[in-house]
DNA sequence: CATGAATGAGGGTTCATTCAT
DNA sequence: GATGAATGAACCCTCATTCAT
């Protein structure tokens, strides 16, 4: 699928490991800027071997997100069968905003899972929406989440979560009190009728 | 207290002024990584004279910043005595965000609203606490938002909603789904108690 | 016409000749593969100040070869009124080999005298063709070069011959042989009609 | 004399054979900058294959050199025993040139066939030479041939034309029509005393 | 022997900041 | 004060060459 050609060599995936290992550490430090010769005198290796492993910075990037994503994803699949549907949709929710915030580099992504532009994260994009999709959708059914929750506002308000998880360095309480009262607005029941909010364009 | 020095003369000023006018637009168009050159010719002046208006990058910024936060500080003011309190407090939520999405470069001081470092921005910053606190007091006595809403997760997810809103271009619609859904959280009523979430620090 | 804009300070109009000195320099003993760390180095500027002046690698090659070349063309516009027609023809023609010789870089651009890409030196190369055209047929008017040489071959004898003299670096004697061997070539008088003599495409 | 060593095993052979034959094509393809990457994969063989066969660089560019010269040099054997030595010489100049406008990379070590550094190409271009000077010879006891010719000039025009040829990719036509123009040059009969050409060293 | 992964110097270029004009 | 020329560290990336597999 993802275009594995060749079973590479011991060594060479010993090292494309490292330099993932390394660049999840320094992104995480420096953020999206990070410069390549940082990641390469972090995970040991000249800078070349980065190069040959992902022929590009985007790429590495990518790479990193995709892989995220993708243990994401898996976690997703494994709680559409937990026993209580709404949990788990909020369990799921949980999981990607500590991914962010541990990781960081996540939240740019997720903020367009919902546009898909062009730049092989489409994939892996995609399935991630699907795995909140059902998980939502199940949730729904259950009764636990109110019905008129919607992708996209839900896709907004996690990725907000993200970024600002992993900017702000939440606080372990912090995370936990602020996802606790975005929770509830998730919750069904009697909803007050609020007026129109934005203005400008 | 904001530690205006000398009177500045008008030419001065009016540099100054148009400084920060380019500086506004060209950030928002090219966010925080716009060249100090392309605010210069944006503004029509001398890249020397930005420095000598803004020591530093960072202060340009920062003087974006505070100048956006005080006009919303002021706004913020204005709402204090409107009919509606809850209807004001929403409202000022929204007015951050809108500032946020339109000028882009607010959020990441937003985001460090309750943390206070070191940076020229922390009157600004306390003084924006008071105004979201002031208008969040005045309308939880008044019935219009639940009782429980406390401080620092109000500012997270203010500043995450802004971080989204200035990243994704979200649009008005999208924003406006989006917050009122976020805003149910914020009313009063009967709560389910969820099981804590996170995990792992 | 070439786009002089403003009249440059002092200082600057003497880096920018630093750095076209330094670059011929360079240019003349690394060839077109110079770095421009060293010419930057050789002209005791930084490297930023090569790139105000000319934005691009290419762009400095370009301005040196159009420099040499417009000197050229100057020289060749006084021979138009020489008093021997031929001899000043055939002046010329050693001049820019001669030029070719010292100073390198000049014989690729002359190579496409014909041809003409999009490059910034279509102006100049046309101006070239165009006074060596100018030359030639005078000279042919006076009958001292044969009527039938025509513009392509005379190039392509032209920029083999600088090629040539700027790779190898011929000795003086050596050129002054080389050429006046050459020259005969133009001469007019009875030919022998050779066999075609290439075959492959 | 050429140095062969050890009897190389058969696959060995065929390799050596590849990456030459490859080697031809990238270089001809993409002038002496094209990587041994390209090259490499072009063969279908891995990069130290090359470098078993060629230690360096520099040393696989001696080697398809010299073998073309060999080719060339078997050719101008041949041509001794022609029955128009005069045509014989001219056509061997031909041959040359072609041979430089269809493979590249020849040129260089060509107009250096007088020089002889100590590249490893010493041997095979004093061969050349004797080519050449041999079916000059000939042609001038032939009455073909002007007398006055000498070996240095004619080396010097001879590698002009072929760095010409193989830089602007002279077309057959323009290619036919400008050696048909310089062998005027090698022609006997009267000619003019032309005044001394250059001038500065 | 063959392979191709690893290396790292070096290339062109950008840009925040300083300072002579 | 204002200007913009100069600086040079830092960035991303390429590629000849070496050497473990």
């Amino acid at each position: 699928m993802t275009g594995d050609a060749k079973p590479l060599r011991a060594d060479a995936l010993r090292n494309r490991a490292r330099v993932l290992e390394a660049a999840e550490l320094i992104l995480a430090r420096d953020g999206l800027s990070a410069s390549m010769r940082a990641i390469a005198q972090e995970a040991g290796v000249g800078l070349g071997t980065i190069y040959r492993h992902f022929p590009t910075r985007e790429a590495l990037h990518q790479a990193i997100i995709a892989d995220r994503m993708r243990r994401l994803i898996d976690e997703g699949e494994e709680l559409r069968t937990a026993a209580d549907p709404g949990a788990a949709f909020l369990r799921f929710f949980t999981l990607v905003v500590d991914s962010a915030k541990r990781k960081k580099i996540l939240a740019d992504a997720l903020a367009q899972a919902g546009v898909d532009p062009k730049d092989g994260l489409s994939d892996v994009r995609r399935d991630m929406r699907h795995a909140i999709e059902s998980l939502l959708t199940r949730a729904q059914r259950s009764g636990a989440i109110r019905e008129d929750l919607r992708m996209p506002e839900l896709l907004a308000l996690l990725s907000a979560t993200c970024v600002a998880a992993e900017r702000s360095d939440w606080s372990p309480d912090l995370q936990d009190r602020t996802l606790r009262l975005l929770f509830d607005a998730f919750l069904p029941g009697p909803r007050r009728h609020l007026p129109p909010c934005t203005d400008t364009p």
